[in-house]
DNA sequence: GGTTCTGTTATACAAATATTATAACAGGCT
DNA sequence: AGCCTGTTATAATATTTGTATAACAGAACC
């Protein structure tokens, strides 16, 4: 697990933890079936409370990104609920386009930035590499 | 102004109103140049206080979107630091599009998605309504 | 069977953040 | 002079975030 947290970051700890995961599983770090460490095994590793740790996995399960089986402790279990996916990614992406457009970032220049960084994570599509 | 607050979301009420007015501009109900209301008058029409909208409105400067005019009160101003623009959007397309990637989004749907949100809005190329 | 680890839940507390509430000041407008 | 502007200060309250301790039940291990 190497999990970066920055204690100066407007961000919450809990969420830096919950992205650095998804992060994780969309590069294939982490892969269905794998489990992560306890709640406590992790708050100590990374000097956080137990607390904080169990907040981001209460909602990853939630968003359905893992599952807890008893005996194999968080495992990382994608279900794919598609149209919330779609939709939430719809309402993310119209604040940030608005930005982009507010800021002369042209559409092409956009496009280009979603292959750069799709052409790290795993997607489907990824195993047959051929794209466009 | 048509403003739109959910007092149930649990996004703040001032990055609501941010997030709004960033909308506003990118699909040009708002235009360079263009007053808003002042602080008073927009807090009291959507029934909030004054620092709420002073709040949103200080952010709103400081990213570089408003500008104060002593005699013309809050005024749509772009200012473009592109590096730091595509900075920003690089950081938040890393995360939404890793939670899509775990979700079977494909990389095409993205782009498609983008098209769609991006026609709404009026970068410098929609002047020119051709592209790709 | 006893020990240890697991996730989960409850409770309490401190710190930071968000929101409201009043008030004041200086500059521009009419 | 009176009104509206943005700005700043200060205080009070509510919510969120993070920490701290503790307990419980189920599974694993010896």
């Amino acid at each position: 697990m190497y999990i970066e947290i920055d204690f100066n970051s407007d961000e919450a700890i809990y969420m830096q933890l919950h992205n650095q995961i998804i992060l994780g599983i969309a590069t294939s770090r982490f892969r269905e079936g794998d489990s992560l460490p306890s709640v406590r095994q992790l708050a100590d590793t990374i000097g956080i409370n137990m607390h904080t740790v169990n907040k981001a996995y209460t909602i990853l399960k939630q968003e359905g990104y893992l599952k807890v089986d008893r005996r194999r402790g968080a495992v990382i279990a994608i279900d794919v609920d598609r149209i919330r996916a779609l939709t939430e990614l719809k309402r993310e992406l119209q604040v940030i386009l608005a930005k982009s457009s507010c800021k002369n970032i042209s559409r092409a220049e956009v496009h280009e930035m979603i292959d750069e960084i799709y052409g790290n994570y795993g997607g489907q599509e990824n195993a047959v590499t051929i794209y466009r």
